[in-house]
DNA sequence: TTTTATTGTTAGGTAAATCTAAAAATAATT
DNA sequence: AATTATTTTTAGATTTACCTAACAATAAAA
């Protein structure tokens, strides 16, 4: 089992989510935009993550990962979210604060530390962004969400998750105090441009369709 | 102030035990032996760290660390220690587990995660080895340290550090019950072979003089 | 179905960090 | 002081991960 450098690993789970994002093969274009290289570059560590069977890849027809690839790819995104549930549950940064230092942490490779560290965090299942932590064998387990701005009035849920991990985004909604486990009830969303109106601790909040659009509820009724 | 790459803070660290460890400059050969490189790539790096005006480096006469420099290396030791000491304590590794991740660790850069992680930690003032961890200004507490092998007959003290980190030793010392905090008494310092003969929780255990030199104790008469 | 636009690849180069082999400086021994 | 040994540096390559500019393939539009 060769090694991977940190770079590797970054295309790993770039094309990883990107798979999940969208079906079909991950195009070159969409890789370098996200790792924030060029696409001639993204064509050289295309090939090589092909020579060592880490993705299948065919000229101009974009990539998608192997079974080996993919829990690669996979176990990356389990210490990143480990570390992220450490970061917020332990050392007390902020949601908006950690990714950046996640994306550095998740690049160590040491199986014990691994485990340890998910038994001292009480094996999380979700990170602070409500996004599901892979187990040791790479299975995630499934949580039914939906977004908000597809819920209908009336409806009633509970934030669980976000789809958008920007700092700037995440400082907003924790202005407007929308955060994890928060419970929500639709009032109306807005035919005209989408916007949805909200009840959150008894007072009316109104929120656009693409900060709506983002937040994930785990919808009760 | 200009960005370290992982490789430039390894060298800086390296020249800082060396300088600390004998006095003088340090030499080439030493560093490269101590990093695992070759001479000839020392000094490709040793005209890189003297344009950062991280050390002082005179063509075949050796380099010491500037100022800058040697706040940069305490910077990195202080946050090797402060993660082994959250390996060990909160996630329960050996101490002879730790140095490799630590080595990696150290090199992740966020002013607010060291604080964070340091105030979680209850500020320790020793890793796990007994090794002094400098505070947020490069400053060390002096603690009073005498190695094992240079007590006398009948002196007691505390095991409070070890000079040597290599898992061999470790796992060794664990082995008889040499660990941090134990109490030990001198019966004998041989003098045939510089053995040490002591007294742990009331039995008789002898080590080598290569042994006990790298253990530390805090004298208590 | 040409033409045009978009997407992806190749060719050739750079910077960082390493290497080997050869040369130069310094230190240690006769 | 001359010779030998050790230490250090230079010269020239290599590997990884990037880049720009030019070209090729595919897709979209006319
Ligand atoms: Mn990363
Ligand atoms: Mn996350
Ligand atoms: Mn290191
Ligand atoms: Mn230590």
């Amino acid at each position: 089992m060769s090694t991977t450098s940190y770079s590797e690993e970054n295309y790993l789970k770039v094309i990883y989510h990107l798979s999940q994002k969208s079906s079909g093969a991950v195009q070159t274009n969409t890789i370098a935009e996200n790792i924030g290289t060029k696409p001639a570059s993204v064509t050289d560590m295309l090939k090589k993550l092909a020579d060592k069977r880490l993705i299948d890849y065919v000229k101009y027809q974009g990539v998608s990962l192997t079974e080996k690839g993919q829990l690669t790819a996979i176990g990356i995104v389990r210490k990143h979210r480990l570390w992220e549930v450490f970061l917020v549950d332990k050392l007390k940064l902020k949601w908006d604060e950690v990714h950046e230092i996640a994306e550095e942490l998740e690049h160590i490779n040491s199986d014990l530390l691994v485990e340890r560290l998910d038994e001292y965090l009480g094996r999380p299942k979700t990170d602070p962004h409500g996004d599901s932590i892979p187990d040791k064998d790479g299975k995630f387990h499934a949580v039914n969400l939906t977004k908000l701005n597809e819920l209908s009035a009336g409806n009633t849920g509970m934030i669980v998750g976000v789809s958008e991990h920007s700092s700037a985004y995440l400082k907003h909604l924790e202005k407007l105090g929308l955060t994890l486990g928060k419970e929500i009830q639709v009032v109306e969303v807005v035919e005209f441009d989408g916007s949805v109106e909200l009840i959150l601790e008894d007072k009316k909040v109104n929120i656009s369709r693409d900060v709506a659009k983002h937040i994930l509820v785990n919808e009760e009724f």
